[in-house]
DNA sequence: ACGATTTTGTTCCCGCGTTCACAAGCTCCT
DNA sequence: AGGAGCTTGTGAACGCGGGAACAAAATCGT
């Protein structure tokens, strides 16, 4: 939530990134008009599967779904389901289901996909060309409005429709394209110094790529994506399972050699 | 975070840890009682960190770190930490530490990352070859030994060392090989009929990178990474701080057909 | 040898998140 | 109109994970 948090969610399970989230985001809590706006992290990660649902659902031209569809659609419980709705309002009808368009759009304006966000990708190596690449991007609420490396052999070289800038133009084109989203794809040793740049430029959502960890001051979201983070989790319940048969699974190349 | 995961085989889920887990010597471990090694989910998907923390610091000289000490450098707390290394065992010494060398080999042994896993990547599109290059795959124990695709175009392509094959030798790739896990980098159409086959060949974990929900039977792991997604929940917060925002956008044309 | 110091391993408590179960509310049929 | 049948929204129980505090153990100094 995170995951790990996720996913936490991480990660949730996914990978836990610390999250300051002020319960009661104003000083003063006295019967606000306004439903106490504090969405639960597990719920904020589960709400972009629930709009990608959405998004299936209406393209197939479906026009209501119960709770019980859109769960199974999102893999997720349908009680969960309806507590995480029913922590943006009540946009259902009792009896009837949910208005697949109608629901698309209130999450999607919950979570500020209505207009697009600037994003800019630094280091374009394998992993930038191919999130540059990524048309789920610009689908989805975001345009990629730079990509910025330091390699002087790329300089120029056109990603898309896109042309590499160099790394020094970083503060100029945070300030100018006002971009809100910055994605590390740069090895580990040069992500802690990018993201202090593009956090001094006025950045406060980083999402992290690279395989290390990245400190920023309170007020900057950092989420971390790590591909052979995510390998091990998953080698560890192999290992799991091939304890306790030999059977199943016969690996001739593979011989468990682990001895204390 | 990540997505949930299907029912995995008898997770020892009492409560009450009968007994800390004696460190598994050359003794046999008897099978016969339910070895009670239920490593929570939190904790496993944290080891990695450690590990690779560990890792740096071997490689920067230190022979001996405090909790506190790895802790810092995981980017967690120190009593999270503790209390993580002390499911897999007594691995410190008390007022002195840890030793970075033993403990980054036991946590790659409770891993089971100290033998290589096979590792089939299926879909070499951007992604695919960002993954293929990726070398902490193979520095942290995994080999990569299938590039698959189904695109006639990319058959025979080199990516790094390795030959794009077709999409028809999954069985035979799986099976001579041994791969004990798959890597989905597909578009979301073929993604859940790539991993029925996967699974059908004997494929019993899958990390899944296309954008949308695979299903698969209990016993199979899928770990889901999901770039828009993590975009999103970065956008929600993003949004949120941009305190105070009108959001003056009405309903649009979307009729609500039912109810209001 | 023995106490001071340091650091681990563990226990306890609290808060979050998940899930069950049910009341509230909408529609349809008779 | 009124009841039957659904489906949402929510209150409450519960289990898990996180963090602080503490007890156990190992080294160091005298």
């Amino acid at each position: 939530m995170s995951s790990a948090r996720a996913a936490r969610g991480t990660q949730g399970v996914g990978p836990g990134e610390e999250r300051t989230r002020p319960v009661t985001s104003g000083a003063v809590d006295g019967a606000e008009t306004v439903a106490p706006r504090g969405i639960p992290d597990a719920t904020v990660a589960r709400l972009p599967v629930y709009l990608r649902a959405l998004v299936n659902l209406a393209e197939r031209g479906t026009r209501t779904c119960s709770s019980e569809d859109l769960a199974g659609a999102a893999g997720v419980n349908s009680s969960k389901l309806r507590k995480d709705l029913s922590y943006l309002g009540s946009y259902g009808t009792r009896g009837v289901g949910y208005d697949v368009e109608y629901l698309r759009y209130q999450i999607a304006r919950e979570i500020g996909v209505t207009q697009d966000l600037a994003v800019a990708i630094i280091g374009i190596g394998n992993l930038g060309h191919a999130l540059a690449n990524y048309a789920g991007f610009s689908s989805r609420g975001f345009r990629i409005v730079a990509l910025l490396d330091n390699d002087p052999d790329r300089l120029g070289e056109e990603v898309g429709a896109m042309r590499i800038r160099g790394l020094d133009e970083l503060e100029t084109v945070v300030a100018e394209e006002g971009v809100s989203i910055g994605v590390l794809a740069t090895p580990a040793a040069a992500a802690q110094a990018v993201s202090d740049r593009l956090v001094a430029a006025g950045v406060t959502s980083i999402l992290n790529f690279a395989p290390t960890l990245v400190s920023v001051p309170a007020g900057v979201d950092v989420r971390k994506v790590d591909l052979s983070i995510e390998l091990q989790i998953l080698a560890y319940h192999e290992h799991r399972k091939a304890a306790g048969d030999g059977s199943s699974d016969v690996h001739p190349s593979t011989r468990t050699t682990v001895g204390v």
